[in-house]
DNA sequence: TTGACTTACAAAACCGGTTTTGTAACACTT
DNA sequence: AAGTGTTACAAAACCGGTTTTGTAAGTCAA
């Protein structure tokens, strides 16, 4: 008599019936071999009794959870990226559609990050996970794989192939991005990037190259700098560029989150970003919005790529081959107000900043 | 003969040491009716296979699911909440170190909210909730508390008696940041407030007024204006109450998205933010420091929220009594740059006003 | 030496579903 | 009329754990 909270069980509605609960369960999974009259009184009854499947128990049989996982990766406080927020609600809504639910683990080092999927593929918690922020050498893919475990990726690896995976095409963005601050009169253009080894700030840098080349632009090294993806990088890395003695009027950056830092640094040395130097982000903040200026950027709609990839790993669970689940996207450049014909040459600009530089000294980045 | 992937059951080691399944289980749960000898035989069993017990089976016969579940209300795109994100982050690790794990679920309406407990409950999916954005009579602690599953908020509600609750002193708050701006020399104080509904936002208003008493300023109404909880709403706020013919020198606002609009207003007006008004928000957002000016925000640590909150609801599974789960918290002021003395009266403020709103039409709030 | 306890484990029941197997009752052939 | 299929369901097995029950062997006291 186990009259737990709202535990209302196979058994009572097959006893409020009077049939098997074999037979409860073939109606509520659409066997054909059920009477209508047997069928119509076990829903009513289902109905009158308010009786749900237990999950953990049909799982057991079944071996399915109806449970997506997906394990963040957190840094030193860089844990709430608020790209991953939009990204899981997307996860959420669609999953919702769906009637699965997601799972959501945060882990410190990429050896936690594994652990983390041991443990859920172990105690067989979720069905399948999606992961994010694919590295160039990735090894949650690695390991996935070796399970057979299902998964799908948002980013690719350095060997896109073999598993299911939606990306932005990253190259033919920063390529486009040369190519506009190039007709927009830049023609020293830095790129603030990420770690190579994490596989969009590769790609984005590439396609920076690629732009470059595509113009006939000489590719100077020195215009390149690599930081850690977050405000503060931005603001050493505009710092370092902009230090050059032919420093760039542009700076491509690989994320928002950097290209913040790098206004940031513009503002304190009294530069206008959009016209003394304009800088471009990527990712699409909302907040960006409400930056001076704006900031220019590109939109990938977190939402709608976690929705994609949430619908992709249900393909893969449904057996779909993974071949068929490889999607590429396309940035979209959202102008607003950081960038802008240059007001001055960089000759011009080197000189304004020589001056600043000698009259105020920096704040440095700030915060923790 | 079912040899899938990982799947090593607790009738394998059986079989492997040679004892019964339940002498494995009574092992892995510490049981002391076990010889050492068969005890140390059984542990290197696991150890070799690699035995991890499935969740899924345990769960069905304990009845527990060492899950927790948040439904996370989404209007219309205001999902992705930078709070939220941080929040959770808390969450998750708070849960890892307890081996629970935690289910995220959206749900863009109030009876959309109670569905999905309602499907989470009678599954069985989740142990117990938390509910964030409590508002003064809030229908998920009604339901909650009806069905007696365990939960608890952050946030209180009008009544916050019988449950479990993490909170912030809002009033305190909001009284110290009257109290704060009348010591810099303001004597107008506005306040951007968002639906009394929500519990936060009323308890502000009521710090705002309790503020104010307390220096014996008299609560001009006219001060005081409500707006959706957005930069929007934020935007929208300060061109009601600047347009007072008395207007404020110092907005205090329910949130920082609505200090970021604020402030965008003032920036289009041409207001310098800091010192023609003073701009404050509540939330700490990491972005706000790399706004123009700085933000000045009260701080709560959205990831240290939810851990603590995590670990209250694993308290009240355990059966801590709700009356000792009632936690009240300080908010910390940020000083930034948006806030200082005025840089004018009341009287010059409306002046200045006054010819900037002729000159220059106003871009209105922007974005979807 | 025998009955009463322990000890250390095997065996079985159970959690709540799904799936397989078995079988009365009826219909349909030949 | 006997054999062969269907139909519609009951009964039982199963998923992989935990918990209860049962019991052989050893220990101890009387």
């Amino acid at each position: 008599m186990s009259r737990l909270r709202g535990s209302v069980t196979i058994d009572d509605v097959a006893r409020h019936v009077g049939v098997a609960k074999g037979t409860v369960s073939r109606v509520l999974n659409n066997y054909t071999d059920i009477s209508d009259d047997t069928r119509k009184r076990i829903l009513k009854a289902v109905q009158d009794l308010g009786y749900q499947p237990s999950a953990t128990a049909r799982n057991l049989k079944r071996g399915r959870q109806d449970t997506l996982g997906i394990v963040i990766p957190v840094g030193h406080g860089n844990g709430a990226d608020p790209f991953l927020a939009q990204f899981i609600d997307g996860i959420a809504r669609a999953l919702d559609e769906s009637g699965l639910d997601l799972l959501v683990t945060t882990a410190h080092s990429r050896e936690h990050v594994i652990a983390t999927m041991k443990r859920l593929i172990a105690r067989r918690k979720v069905d399948g996970f999606i992961v994010t922020r694919t590295e160039v050498d990735d090894p949650r893919i690695a390991y996935l794989t070796e399970q057979t475990f299902p998964f799908v990726t948002h980013g690719r690896t350095g060997d896109p192939t073999g598993y299911a995976w939606f990306d932005i095409d990253n190259e033919a963005a920063f390529a486009d991005g040369v190519r506009h601050l190039y007709s927009l009169g830049h023609e020293r253009i830095g790129f603030i990037g990420g770690s190579p080894d994490l596989n969009f700030a590769r790609q984005r840098r590439d396609g920076y190259r690629q732009g470059l080349e595509a113009l006939g632009v000489r590719h100077d090294p020195e215009l390149e700098t690599l930081q850690a993806i977050n405000e503060k990088g931005g603001f050493a890395g505009a710092e370092t560029l902009l230090a050059h003695k032919a420093p760039p009027t542009a700076l491509l950056c690989v994320t928002d989150a950097l290209a913040i830092g790098a206004v940031q640094f513009c503002r304190e040395l009294g530069l206008k970003a959009g016209s003394d130097v304009t800088v471009i982000g990527y990712d699409g903040l909302p907040v960006g919005e409400y930056l001076d200026p704006p900031l220019t950027t590109f939109s990938q709609s977190a939402q709608e790529a976690g929705g994609r990839v949430a619908r992709m790993l249900i393909d893969v669970l449904d057996g779909k081959p993974s071949r068929s689940l490889q999607e590429l996207a396309k940035a979209k450049l959202i102008r607003r107000a950081s960038d802008g014909a240059p007001s001055m040459t960089s000759a011009a600009l080197a000189n304004a900043l020589r001056d600043r530089l000698n009259q105020q000294p920096l704040s440095g980045s700030k915060g923790e």
